[in-house]
DNA sequence: CAACAACCTGGAGTGCACTCCAGGTCAAGC
DNA sequence: GCTTGACCTGGAGTGCACTCCAGGTTGTTG
């Protein structure tokens, strides 16, 4: 890892959030012990920015703030929560899974309804 | 079509949402000329319920209300606005197939991140 | 040294999509 | 004839995840 600090605007940049949501998460309990700088100004190293990458992955993918914080809380009691957290990832992973099965089906209807409006040469019947 | 027409109860329990929810709709314009019974009740029939079943789906991949909205009113426009319903539904399914994309992208990072739990054997760096 | 940019804090506000509530109607069953 | 259940209306409330704001500090720049 190298030892270079990223500011709050760099964070934001890189991780694709506004500088609030950061110091939101952070609130919230799930992001810890980010550096300051002397002046009292965040300064995140390169292990925040990777959690943060995972947070906003997960985030993303629909695993709710509640959760994220359940997750960090064990990360926080060490490694005895380890099964517990590889639980979560995996149980997530699922449901990520299902839900890309959900827009697949999805797409069906959609692709459906678009040979609806190809194939109709009368039949006023939309809504 | 058959000529069995719903009420709101079974109309909710079919495509899984709260009646409340199929009031909303209404309000917002999403579903027009609901059917009433002689009592003032709501009567939905088959093609209510197949257009309620295609808004769920757009919903559901994240079209929002107001886009839903747009959609039917270009609906009740007539068949001058084929095009650009054709054209909402098209973009839609990109941005489907897109989130499907990125799913998939979220997969491989949470794989990543569960493989290092399985091959971890000391270094605490987690949070 | 004045102005400006970047950041700080605690707390209030926002947008979306529902979800719930009070007060009322109507039809069927005991 | 009274209760019960399903539904009606307009309007208020909720939960989530941010997002914004006021008021303040610090450090650089012309």
């Amino acid at each position: 890892m190298t030892d270079h600090l990223l500011t709050p605007a760099e964070m934001a940049d890189a991780v694709g959030v506004s500088i609030d949501t950061l110091r939101y998460y952070e609130r919230e309990n799930l992001i810890s012990d980010v550096g300051r700088a002397a002046n009292g100004h965040r300064r995140y190293d390169a292990g925040d920015l990777a959690w943060i990458r995972v947070l906003r992955c997960l985030r993303d993918t629909g695993m709710t703030i509640d959760q994220l914080r359940h997750y960090c809380e064990l990360g926080e009691q060490g490694d005895a929560t380890k099964p517990e957290r590889l639980t979560m990832l995996r149980d997530h992973r699922a449901k990520v899974e299902a839900r890309k099965a959900e827009l697949d089906r999805a797409i069906e209807l959609i692709d459906h309804k678009i040979d609806i409006y190809l194939h109709e040469d009368d039949e006023g019947a939309t809504s």
